[in-house]
RNA sequence: GGGGCCGUAGCUCAAUUGGUUAGAGCGUCGGACUGUCGAUCCGAAGGUUGAGGGUUCGAGUCCCUUCGGCCUCGCCA
């Protein structure tokens, strides 16, 4: 068949099932259409993209392929921008040249998708765009054909980066027709193809684990799959490959990846969905050094050859304990100093009740030094601040300008006149502070001043412009204790996951100091993100059993969950360790993006809605039936019906 | 589960202490136009102010409920 009579049938057949208005507005394309069908049209075969065309191909015959990205209609001349995935090329018709081709030219609209076939010509002097890498030449069509006409797009795809992102979420295939939305799809291509590669080179192999699994309720919270075969019985989507990659390793798979879906069903953030992508790895016959330098090179080499940034090796390392003292994370954030300063000793010489108070219930007093922080106004630091340091459970906010007189620094304002003359320059010395900085304190218990204090320095170091926003700092953090004490429960939780080893010289404290221990864990951090953690295993399966009874999982529980893997490692598993690196969150670094649904094609909103196809959605009872499930009547519809009986 | 911000034309926004017929830019549609590239010029259409209820002579504006989106605390081994 040819395509005229395709696309008029197309056509027909679009106007009548939708009965939408716009389908009818348009009598000069139809007329138009209805000549040029006549004419025995065989679809034009694109022979370039819309990014390739350059002065050296001035003069040959060409056909691109592609969206109407504008067009500009003047009468005579007609231009219209066509956009593919790779750029942009304009194409100008010429009523003179081919009268036809001209008059459906200027029925085209924005969206529509055509080929035009025609001789590439160079712009005259003056007529060049700079701003398009194709913007020496244009096409000087002869032939065009309308592939397919698009309604008028829900928003202009040039402005959409304005536009609410619900809007672009229920339209997302013309958002992602967007070229910054193009550009992120890429980079995410090219980071797991060169993952891939990288891995491949090194002779790993990548291997698929079950999506079907088995539920395990330690960690997040599961997604179930009712089971129609097993009835009453679940499969759990994976929170993460881990038991299956340490399997692997006891199969003699000695290096395996896997770039793999996970999902968790906890409440999402913006650099979180519940839905999300691992670069999951494990290694046998390794220790923690082998993992962190292959990998410090994989992270060298991604950075490299997407953004030519040079990563240099090795790594930087800090301790665990040394990022909790020094930024109250285990994620800092490196590209500027601003460090935590303990100043239990001298607050406890103050005269400031929140603070020696403080101290006297076993609490400590810490705060940093905010560089040119007396741009903040007295109310800026007690609303703004406070708040924002409140948002993280601080109780409060103690604070003091550093000011110079007469060639002499002391602190004003605040907390500063509970300081004596003494107090006040050993402040200053501890945080070396300089004239114009801010001095701010949490007095709290250990953790809780770290949990106000770590997030009150990145917004400081923001807010105040104190680092280079282009700049990436790697670091490692290492020397993770392997349990921490959950005063909630009342029992020890792992840091990590219960199949991190601890360090060789520490397996005596598991009988005596488990408090202490130290792990093989490692995570990598860039500028506050962590993109990666992973640590070297257990594979003696007495030290796994005795992990567990520390982490008050009884040897029935333990045999339930995780028997197949214990028994898994009684079979002669071989030392091993590995990582798993967050995707998404590697390529919002990569793309220079807050946002987790910008480098997902189709994410979910914060209440896990898939705005695009509407999921999650209502079942057929049949369906139910056939997997021995019944709803539970909401809430709501209990009260409604118990009104009703009243 | 808690806190915050938001919802007005297809899109982005405006609308004085609650006060006439809810406006603008972009887009859309029609017309004009020989080189534009955010084309330009002329004209037109386009609104259940997210939904429901209340207060009031009068509600986009105030109150309550609800729906949706975003940010966030908790949560995320």
């Amino acid at each position: 068949m040819t395509n005229g009579g395709c696309s008029a049938i197309l056509f027909f057949c679009h106007s009548r099932e939708s009965g939408n208005p716009d389908c009818w507005r348009l009598p000069a394309m139809r007329q138009v259409s209805s000549i040029l069908f006549k004419k025995d049209f065989v679809m034009l075969k694109r022979t370039h993209n819309c990014a390739q065309l350059r002065l050296d191909d001035a003069g040959a015959k060409v056909t691109l392929a592609g969206w109407v990205h504008s067009y500009r209609d003047h009468g005579n001349l007609v231009f219209i921008d066509l956009r593919d995935r790779e750029g942009l090329t304009q194409i100008v018709f010429n009523p003179e040249m081919q009268p036809d081709v001209h008059k459906l030219a200027r029925t085209a609209r924005c969206e529509w998708v055509i080929a035009a076939e025609g001789v590439v010509q160079p712009r005259s002097e003056g007529m060049a765009n700079p701003k398009l890498a194709t913007g020496q030449i244009e096409i000087a069509a002869e032939r065009l054909e309308v592939l397919n006409r698009s309604k008028t797009p829900p928003f202009e795809i040039d402005t959409a980066d304005k536009t609410g992102e619900e809007l672009r979420l229920i339209n997302r295939y013309i958002d992602l027709r967007r070229p910054e939305m193009q550009s992120k799809l890429r980079t995410r291509h090219c980071v797991t193809t060169l993952v891939r590669d990288f891995f491949d080179k090194l002779g790993f192999w990548e291997i698929e684990t079950p999506m079907l699994a088995k539920s395990t309720p330690e960690g997040a919270r599961d997604f179930l799959v009712p089971s129609r075969l097993s009835k009453n019985c679940f499969y759990a989507l994976p929170q993460s490959p881990q038991l299956f990659k340490q399997i692997l390793m006891v199969s003699g798979v000695d290096k395996y990846f896997q770039i793999v879906r996970c999902f968790r069903d906890e409440d999402p953030r913006a650099d979180r969905q519940a839905e999300f992508t691992q670069i999951d790895v494990e290694m046998s016959f390794v220790d923690s050094n082998d993992v962190i330098a292959v990998h410090s090179r994989l992270v060298a080499r991604i950075w490299k050859q997407i953004l030519d940034v040079d990563v240099p090796l090795p790594i930087r390392r800090m301790t665990y304990n040394d990022a909790m003292n020094d930024y109250g994370t285990d994620r800092p954030d490196l590209r500027f100093d601003m460090k935590l300063k303990d100043i239990y000793d001298l607050a406890k010489q103050s005269t400031f009740k929140v603070f020696t108070g403080t101290i006297d219930n076993g609490g400590i007093v810490k705060g940093l030094c905010a560089t040119g922080g007396e741009k903040y106004s007295r109310s800026d630091i007690e609303k703004t601040l406070t708040s924002f340091a409140g948002d993280y459970g601080a109780k409060g906010l103690a604070w003091a300008k550093v000011k110079s007189e007469d060639g002499k620094l002391s602190l004003l304002g605040g907390c500063a006149k509970f300081f004596g003359e003494d107090l006040q320059q050993q402040l200053i010395e501890r945080f070396n502070a300089k004239d114009g900085d801010l001095l701010l304190f949490v007095a709290d218990s250990e953790e809780a001043a770290n949990k106000a204090l770590a997030p009150l320095r990145c917004k400081l170091a923001r807010d105040l412009e104190l680092y280079d926003p282009k700049l990436f700092e790697f670091v490692w953090i290492v020397d993770f204790p392997l349990f921490e004490w959950s005063q909630g429960e009342k029992r020890y939780d792992p840091l990590h996951h219960p199949f991190t080893s601890p360090v060789e010289e520490d397996l005596g404290k598991l009988e005596t100091d488990p408090g202490n221990i130290c792990s093989q864990a490692y995570d990598i951090v860039v500028n506050g993100s962590e993109i990666g953690g992973g640590s070297v295993r257990i594979h003696d399966p007495a030290v796994q059993q005795k992990v567990f009874d520390l982490l008050n999982i009884s040897r029935e529980q333990a045999r339930q969950r995780f028997g197949f893997f214990l028994k898994a490692l009684e079979y002669g598993a071989p030392p091993h360790g590995g990582i798993a690196f967050g995707l998404d969150r590697v390529v919002m670094l990569l793309t220079g993006t807050e946002n987790i649904r910008d480098v997902i094609a189709f994410p979910k909103t914060q209440r896990g809605q898939c705005l695009l196809t509407d999921a999650p959605s209502e079942v057929d009872a049949k369906q139910l039936d056939e997997l021995n499930l019944r709803m539970q009547k909401h809430s709501h519809a209990i009260e409604q019906e118990t009104d009703e009986h009243k």
